[in-house]
DNA sequence: AAAACCCTGTAAGCCCCCTTACAGCTTCTT
DNA sequence: AAGAAGCTGTAAGGGGGCTTACAGGGTTTT
């Protein structure tokens, strides 16, 4: 836990999509109110069960968000990224937290307490719109989610992971574009809904018509365009 | 589309949960921007496409919002009572409707452009509150219906559907809690993301155990306890 | 009143995907 | 450097639930 050098005093707050453009004064008064924390690499943020008190900006490194089931099943919602937000639900009345919060690579978050941030939303109703579509963006992407577990089989979902990735992480290269983020099997199990097993399996089908390959441990996609077609993307 | 008698200038809020005492000066503003529609039972309210331009406050009825797949699956998300709103995604983003709703008995709806409707919540903080709670509680129901679909099995899901449509809809009585709401098998199927034929078959399955029985063409729930239980809620 | 339509019941067949099991790797721990 | 722990690959087996098919009953339409 040493300090970092701060480049200026808002700094923990400098790489958070939400506060892009914040004027200063706003940044001040809400800088007062939040605290730095960081976690290694699998360390766990908050458990089901914890109490709802705090919203956390993600301000550097990754963060899965999983739901767990008694027998210890996870469903990963969504991978959280830096300058993101998570917890917010804290925000919207929820008393305890229903996800858990794992350190996929080592990160620094900013938290605050809910209650402080409403207060402060409640005077800056620009920062209240920003949340607000923030938590639109959360709605989407759980609709999506659920329609895709409905819908879709599992080499259909896995493909639409694969082209989400690609979006996200994606790196251009000659082979094809390359996902700049470390999961494994198990991972893409848990994002889909399904098994480590069924997941190897398909994956190696996808390999076997040379539709992704490996490099450095991570994933390639050779072809994302035949992805979209068997993700029904298109 | 005759005009109803209005008791209060009002009245097409009046029975809108999210009005609930309102200032005066305040009802008015929103009621200019108001209008009312009515559909009749197994009308469609929007589609899927439909360009999200309004909200809309449920003034008397059902409505039930679901998913549609491209080969016409549904997945029905939930089914709106009277009071509460719907179709309030436009306000957070969302261009176009990826939800079918449709009038599940005769139905009274006001609608008010979601333009209209941030620009009053900007002035009335208290009701932006409000509406932000309301989402929390959309998400909560969002991934609920996620949860169980990932973890849970056809005859879990179905009993939980069961204990909540008894706690929603439920009359007791002294053979049970007698649900008041027509259903059909199809509509459940659709609920709980299973189909039609499996759906009677769970049922049935029930009804052999005599945990449900039918009255009025309407579920009775004779062992609510019972149905807890398989639906893993105890 | 008849016809059309939807709802309910039942059952055979099949297939997707989960479960279980194991073995060789790679990556971290000590 | 050795051991432990986790990751990947592969395969047999089984089952939950979907698909398909059909028939009778109820309800709405004309």
């Amino acid at each position: 836990m040493t300090k970092l050098k701060t480049p200026s005093p808002f700094w923990c707050l400098n790489n958070v999509n939400l506060f892009e453009r914040l004027a200063p004064n706003q940044m001040d008064a809400l800088h007062r109110r939040v605290k730095t924390i960081r976690y290694q690499r699998g360390e766990t943020i908050f458990l089901p069960g914890d109490p709802s008190d705090f919203v956390y900006f993600l301000h550097h490194g990754r963060v899965k968000l999983s739901y767990l089931d008694e027998s210890g099943k996870r469903f990963m919602l969504t991978i959280c990224k830096q300058g993101e937000l998570f917890g917010e639900m804290a925000m919207l009345g929820e008393r305890q937290r229903r996800l858990i919060a794992e350190a996929l690579e080592d990160v620094e978050v900013c938290i605050i307490a809910s209650r402080d941030l409403t207060d402060f939303m409640a005077e800056h109703s620009d920062l209240a719109l920003r949340i607000s579509k923030t938590i639109g963006a959360r709605v989407a992407t759980l609709e999506n989610r659920l329609e895709d577990m409905v819908f879709n089989s599992v080499p259909t979902r896995l493909a639409r992971l694969l082209v989400r990735l690609g979006d996200e992480y994606g790196v251009p290269m000659e082979q094809g574009v390359w996902l700049d983020i470390r999961l494994t099997h198990r991972d893409l199990a848990d994002l889909i809904g399904s098994t480590r097993e069924t997941t190897t399996l398909t994956i190696n089908q996808l390999a076997a018509q040379g539709l992704v390959g490996k490099l450095q441990g991570r994933l390639l996609l050779h072809d994302v365009n035949q992805l979209r077609h068997l993700a029904k993307l298109d």
